[in-house]
DNA sequence: TAGCTTGTTCGATGTTCACCGAATATCGAA
DNA sequence: TTCGATATTCGGTGAACATCGAACAAGCTA
């Protein structure tokens, strides 16, 4: 598992590494912020709706983008958090789909959940 | 990361958790043996040839078969292993194959081999 | 400028993990 | 039954992880 600070860019395409990518999303918490930004919508850090601090949350979408899957936007005091998909099929191809579609049946993550738009 | 006694049964298809299986896929050396089972082959305990204490090995094999993505059998001293292939895929259509593809890709897991037969 | 909102970072805690060597169990062979 | 081979289990260690609340920084807004 790879620590990144929020501030330092994303992993390159082809440095994303596959262990990486699967630690990422062992967590069900992060599987299901993954299943969430599944439809390529950008999503604010305020609109996930998680049974966890936000402190946690920011923890976990850091390692999501440590791991490459995600990228983080800031604008005004906002966190902005898209999936790269293109990226990550790029890299490993149906790696995401099989992933999400597991997640599907399984119903992982569950507990995370949207709001309509930022609070 | 479910933790598994060796003598304990495998878990059954419907009971395959995403989440332990891509955690049990986040350890290279796990890969690296996942991917010298893909073949379908049934491989001895003393054919693998890793860079880690036996103890190690077997916590890993462990790890593996806990998840279900592997099954174990005993016969006489030998343990041997093999890869619940058909079971994965019936669960998880293409994730299986999905991670051998990026795991050939990155080489992940290449410290791990097997030698030709039993010791 | 003062204050509010938003999100990150820090410090701390308990859990899990990878790893090793030693001890133990199990089986086959002498 | 004694010995050697094989594999699992035990005890312990250091690193990594999930989690929280508090403190902090950065940007709007009044």
């Amino acid at each position: 598992m790879v620590h990144v600070r929020h501030r330092e860019p994303p992993p390159a395409v082809d440095q994303l590494r596959l262990t990486d990518v699967l630690a990422a999303l062992s967590d069900p918490l992060r599987v299901g912020l993954v299943r969430q930004l599944a439809n390529g919508e950008e999503r604010c850090f305020s609109e996930f709706n998680v049974p966890v601090a936000k402190s946690t949350l920011s923890h976990h979408l850091c390692t999501l983008r440590g791991a490459g899957l995600t990228d983080t936007r800031g604008e005004g005091t906002r966190s902005y958090v898209r999936l790269r998909r293109e990226d990550i099929e790029a890299r490993f191809p149906n790696l995401l789909d099989a992933v999400l579609d597991a997640a599907d049946r399984d119903d992982v993550g569950n507990h995370v959940s949207v709001s309509s738009g930022p609070a």
